[in-house]
DNA sequence: AGCAGAATAGTACGACCGTTCGTTTCTGTC
DNA sequence: GACAGAAACGAACGGTCGTACTATTCTGCT
């Protein structure tokens, strides 16, 4: 990897740390360049505009996303020990990886009815993760774990909820039981689709 | 009411509008004086500051949703059907009221990990929105609608999952299904806290 | 009708924004 | 070790931000 790539991943790095606390949109050129200790231009070369600063910055979480839940979700055998161990990776993508909690999360809200690239991508990266759900809840289905006439996009639907809950409750009210529910209300999921 | 209050309402109006599409921090003093058709200052004026323009559209927010769902809940009878009633209306509150979707979830997410005044406006209006809904809950328990010992904090926990899942469904990627899917996982949990 | 105070407007400020451009410094290759 | 291109810098731009002042216009009461 040469310099330049070296120094923009590490801007990507800082500029999602910035971003799960205060958003895509709140970035500002300025900060992140003092924040990896550069000059705003110098910073700014790299991307030629603060569009394609976030819309990199996105990517980057999204490749991060694959290594940290995708790969290894795929790695576990099929059906439900699969779901079982999506879920737990997700968990722990929203938990542990950002400061100020995930970036998809805060990409969701921020752009869900403003238009532009910003938008196109994020909603891009959620329907490959709720289709990416899905598939793993049909193999649960094939491998003869879940009940056969499951509705998988439902089951998609209601997990998702479910994170989405998790993230308020921790996150906003730092219930300190969020876990404790989310993890029950999984079990729960999971009876009702066998 | 005076002119200045009637000014100053329309004003919380217009700045909720704006706010559920683009959130509260990318509220702009100037951006809202256009909108409005007044100057900069005569509109600063009635705030003082922008923190106070914010908190205050956020208790605009709270005193509305307090008309539109929570004083018409508690006009329904006890028990299932208050349940049923806090579900409709806050779907309605939800899907209907705001251009850019609820300013609370908006704001939950703006301010998750930001800490300051709206930070903890945004905390205790959530909160105190919880506990109603674990009330009405245990009124639907104390009326044998309920199993006794349904967890109405769990119960809590879940629908306000579900809502967060319907809004990011039907907001960010424009689900169809989404309120059919909503509905249908709604009446899931009520047959599980029977 | 006139007056007091509320409501609104006008102007200016320093700070920061994203972006441009010309210059300087560093890196990797021969 | 020289040279070319990549990478980073410094200074400046027009614009918008929130906020502070003063001045003007409007409202409601007597």
């Amino acid at each position: 990897m040469s310099k330049g790539q070296a120094t923009k991943a590490s801007i990507l790095h800082e500029a999602l740390q910035v971003a799960s606390t205060v958003g895509f949109e709140a970035l500002s050129i300025g900060q992140l360049a003092e924040r990896t200790e550069m000059s705003k231009s110098g910073l700014f070369a790299h991307f030629r505009s603060k569009e394609q600063l976030q819309l990199q910055a996105l990517d980057h979480a999204a490749a991060w996303f694959t290594d940290a839940v995708v790969r290894p979700t795929l790695k576990a055998s099929r059906g439900e020990p699969r779901v079982r161990e999506l879920f737990e990776r997700w968990l722990v993508w929203e938990t542990e990886v950002f400061p100020g909690g995930c970036v998809f999360i805060a990409g969701s809200n921020e752009y869900d009815d403003q238009p532009g690239l910003m938008h196109d991508s994020v909603v891009n990266h959620q329907r490959d993760w709720a289709e990416f759900i899905t598939t793993v809840a049909g193999t649960a289905v094939s491998e003869g774990h879940f009940r056969p006439d499951l509705d998988t996009g439902q089951f998609t639907f209601l997990l998702q909820g479910l994170m989405l809950g998790y993230h308020h409750a921790a996150r906003l009210l730092r219930d300190p039981r969020a876990v404790d529910r989310t993890r029950s209300a999984f079990e729960q999921l999971l009876a009702s689709s066998r």
